[in-house]
DNA sequence: CACTCGTGGCC
DNA sequence: TGGCCAAGAGT
């Protein structure tokens, strides 16, 4: 089967199955004309970088409802995007986003550049989403590549390569497919495919647009492509947070550096986590309580277990860390998952209620 | 190039 | 339970 039959097909797959999506213009819907908008585009596509559908949706949502378009967003403040973005995770998204809304709001007129290489040059912004941009929202001839397309590839062409080394191979056999006509449609079938069809185990073949000229079914292994290059263990590291509140009800919480792991988020005062026992390192100078649990938090590349300590402050404590925000400054909500565990566990400690 | 950077679901 | 996995980017 021809490069060319093969995109065809899976358009013909996706005008049949397109996902009906938030922030989607379906095929029908852009075959009458119906243009997407370009906040929408890049707003979900940051949002998907590394983080699944599922989990998209009610941040999509709520963000929307809250900042319509790029100007709105451009001027919020920076604890409310931070706030918002919280438990979905890769916090840099967050601040590069904001950065990306105020330059598109203030140096190019609240439009989104409508190229690659324009995209490209927007913090946030990589070879991936430029390209889905410029597909989807400008129905350019870009080549999308994130993880979906790259199983789909390696598939369909059974190349053995592991990655990332193939990265460069699957590339450029996705290229050849990529049609002229219909890009943005192209881009999101290729990835809906992967997403719904030709998933990590246990692919679909069955029902498959591709499965008559996908190499990896012919041999039937499949669900064995792509190899991946081995990865490093995770080390556990260990920490202590403290979690204190005041006698008017007020919380004793730091907004954490810009860069870094959770750069930019709103946490409990704490030790740094690291493989050795940690020290004792309380930001009141009073009696810390030993709730005796910990949270268990995995990260990208370590565990974390995490001792939480409690304490009421008195009216006049003047902490060494931090700050006192009252209930109606901050929601658990603002807090990143891991710092949300360490809430639960507090309140539900005696010495708290 | 190798490493950092979250989280929830799934088996 | 623990490793794997998801529409990657920045350094």
């Amino acid at each position: 089967m021809r490069d060319e039959e093969m995109s065809t097909a899976l358009l013909a797959w996706y005008d049949r199955h397109a996902r009906d999506l938030p922030w989607r213009v379906g095929p029908a819907a852009r075959a009458a004309g119906v243009q997407p908008d370009p906040y929408a585009v890049w707003l979900s596509e940051v949002m998907l970088q590394q983080t699944t559908v599922a989990a998209v949706r009610d941040y999509f949502h709520r963000f929307t409802t809250r900042w319509p378009d790029v100007a709105a967003l451009a001027g919020a403040e920076d604890a409310a995007v931070m706030g918002e973005w919280a438990g979905l995770g890769y916090y840099a998204r967050a601040r590069n986003l904001l950065k990306c809304a105020r330059v598109v709001a203030g140096e190019m007129g609240g439009r989104f550049p409508d190229t690659r290489e324009g995209l490209l040059a927007l913090p946030g912004i990589g070879p991936y989403t430029a390209a889905a941009i410029a597909a989807i929202a400008f129905d350019r001839a870009e080549t999308v590549v994130d993880g979906n397309v790259e199983r789909v590839m390696a598939r369909l062409f059974a190349v053995q390569t592991p990655l990332p080394p193939a990265k460069p191979e699957l590339t450029a056999l996705a290229a050849r497919l990529t049609p002229a006509r219909r890009p943005g449609d192209y881009a999101q079938a290729v990835m809906d495919l992967g997403a719904t069809i030709c998933t990590p185990k246990s692919p679909a073949c069955g029902i498959c647009p591709l499965r008559a000229p996908c190499a990896a079914r012919q041999q039937g292994i499949a669900a064995d492509l792509p190899r991946k290059q081995p990865k490093k263990p995770k080390p556990t590291r260990h920490g202590i947070a403290y979690v204190g509140r005041r006698a008017d009800g007020a919380w004793l919480l730091e907004r954490r550096p810009d860069r870094g792991l959770l750069g930019g988020m709103l946490g409990w005062p704490g030790t740094d986590w690291r493989e050795d026992p940690p020290a004792e390192a309380p930001p009141a100078a009073v009696e810390w309580r030993d709730t005796g649990a910990e949270v268990r938090h995995t990260f990208t590349h370590f565990h974390l277990r995490l001792s939480v300590r409690v304490a009421q402050l008195p009216a006049d404590c003047t902490p060494a860390r931090g700050a006192f925000l009252q209930p109606g400054d901050f929601r658990p909500s603002d807090l990143p998952t891991v710092m949300r565990k360490a809430f639960d566990i507090a309140r539900r400690d005696a010495g708290m209620r």
